[in-house]
DNA sequence: TTCTTTTTACGAACACAATCGTATATTGCT
DNA sequence: AGCAATATACGATTGTGTTCGTAAAAAGAA
């Protein structure tokens, strides 16, 4: 018996807290409350709340060897940006993945260096 | 004073019903239902309750001349989608379209004719 | 008509996310 | 030592999504 890896979606609020992470690599409950205060306000046990759940749901990784904990993500940035993408193609796209590329190139005129991108990778699949 | 277009985005289960109708184009209850049963379980009533909480939302419109109501979805398949992007654009993107992009092209080769379409958009982009 | 089936309506229960108040412990300052 | 500030832990509350049981009404079959 081999043990499977949980999946687990982030809910909005945890997402929040993952990008925080993501960007920092390391943080304290007190450093992603204040980031998160520039865009939302609640107190600061709610961030720390959250951030416990977190650590219970093995979201994040925690150092308590000093008082003041050390959390860090324990899931990747693409990790999850793959599993929401692969959920939201079958929710709402029938399972295409080129329709939500379609919808998403569609809503919003890319720059020159992001079509070179897109374009580049487009010609690996021709190929 | 205009009154301003409340924006609801739909929950899971609100979406799978969308799916049917929007396929369907119109359905009673039982329909959506015997839809929905086919890969996922709950009762009669579970998906009846739904569809009435999206009538009051106004996620659905719902004609009660007959006994048998008829539904049809009051949003577009193309504007959920759009709204369902751009959040999650925003939420695990950092507000990057072309990054989700190229996730969603990376997870998944494309057939000749996706892949030709998408060049077709990036075409129209290009000059 | 009487019984069964189908449908809607309503409310209760349950799960979970999010928020906060309070208690307790530790640190640092005077 | 005593006090203020800071951190964690815990529990309670609130809101919302999901599910279902049950009742009442309407339709159909016997």
């Amino acid at each position: 018996m081999v043990s499977t890896t949980k999946i687990l979606k982030p809910t909005d609020s945890e997402l929040e807290i993952l990008r925080v992470l993501w960007e920092k690599e390391e943080a304290t409950v007190r450093d992603v409350h204040e980031e998160l205060m520039q865009t939302k306000d609640c107190g600061y046990t709610t961030t720390l709340k959250l951030m416990q759940i977190m650590f219970e749901k093995g979201l994040v990784l925690r150092d308590d060897t000093n008082r003041t904990h050390v959390y860090q993500a324990n899931v990747t940035r693409e990790k999850t940006q793959k599993q929401l993408v692969d959920k939201m193609v079958v929710a709402v796209f029938s399972g295409s993945h080129s329709q939500l590329v379609m919808q998403a190139l569609g809503s919003h005129t890319p720059s020159k260096q992001e079509l070179d991108e897109i374009q580049q990778l487009l010609d690996s699949y021709k190929k």
